[in-house]
DNA sequence: TATGTTTCCTAACAGTGTTAGCAAATATAG
DNA sequence: CTATATTTGCTAACACTGTTAGGAAACATA
């Protein structure tokens, strides 16, 4: 009898409704803005029945989040697929993997924590230009040291600062995942990297 | 007459106070159990008195994350004037900056709006062996290509990762205070270097 | 002593995640 | 077809959250 089978359906058809305006919800006023009941109007069912489908909130968060990473993976997977010279492929996945991100600036935010209410990084950033010409300074050293004019030095800049934010905040997000002294290992590589091709 | 200016030091003494006991709790407990009822608590004044003193509870965090970027570019300035060469000066305010990190994880989180209450990447990321065997393919047979032995795959791996999330994630926080184009720019360039110094 | 200010609290508003307990609808067994 | 058991989905509450209106008490000034 395919009365358990239907219950099985109509049940997962009310999880889709929640993810799905879920989903809207987190799309249209950012995932600060997810809220338990604001989902059960939207799905015309009372609250407690949103736990009869997902552990808590963050479970909601985390389905999202796990959604993003296989779209990532395809992408990438996608963009590799397409070349055959490895050189070609990392630029390819590099590619796909920025272009996923603006084009899914919600998931990533999701998978990689960004995003507080408080810190717009401009208005908590003092000062901006000294900092900013603090690390510059030492690159341009190096760039006109080695006479080369077809480096930009402001484009190294932000280079810099993206490897270290990069690779910090992903040993802080994945809370020692990765194994400890590989992190400052990766740092040292990536520096080393940096300075040798300021010349 | 010094009553008005004893006020005035009893007033900024409960402001350093709140921000004393909202520093402790998000140094124990993380800046997502910050409460003002509890400051309220703690400093033993009732909760409007946290009004006169900050806007709102986003001004509180804001605050240490505008002090992360003062020690930060303290840590750095000092760093850099240890050294004269360029190359080492870069080298040293990388290493400052990692200290930086490491050593005040609450303060990074706040400046760069890191670390939502659900993700922890491991358990968003599926297939974890997967994923990351897939772009370290190509980075393998590029280093092999070259018949270079002394490079680590592995650590090329997590240079990559970094520069990606680093690049993208400032973007999303930065809200365009940086030029659009210029972001892309930087990703073609690093993804370059970074193929470079795979060989 | 009376007036005006500042200080500070109570209490509320409007929301949040989460759960206990109960009523109604449904399916199964006699 | 009725009686029992099960599932389903609700109301209402608990314990929080940020934020603010309005009033009472403490204070300094005239």
């Amino acid at each position: 009898m395919g009365i358990l089978e239907r219950r099985q359906r109509q049940k997962e058809e009310v999880k889709n409704d929640i993810i799905c305006t879920a989903w809207q919800m987190v799309k249209k006023e950012g995932w600060q803005a997810l809220s338990i009941r604001k989902i059960a109007d939207a799905i015309e069912y009372s609250v407690p029945v949103i736990y009869d489908h997902f552990e808590n909130k963050d479970a909601i968060l985390l389905e999202f989040s796990k959604k993003g990473f296989m779209i990532l993976s395809a992408k990438i997977i996608e963009a590799k697929d397409r070349y055959k010279e490895p050189e070609e492929q990392i630029k390819a996945m590099a590619d796909a993997y920025w272009n996923f991100a603006m084009d899914n600036k919600e998931h990533y935010q999701l998978m990689f924590g960004i995003g507080m209410p408080c810190c717009e990084i401009s208005k908590a950033m003092p000062e901006q230009e000294k900092f900013r010409s603090l690390v510059l300074q030492p690159i341009d050293d190096v760039i006109k040291k080695s006479g080369r004019t077809d480096i930009n030095s402001c484009l190294k800049y932000h280079t810099f600062w993206s490897v270290m934010h990069g690779l910090i905040s992903i040993k802080i997000i994945g809370n020692s995942a990765i194994d400890e002294e590989l992190n400052k290992m990766v740092l040292d590589d990536a520096i080393a990297g940096f300075i040798k091709n300021l010349s």
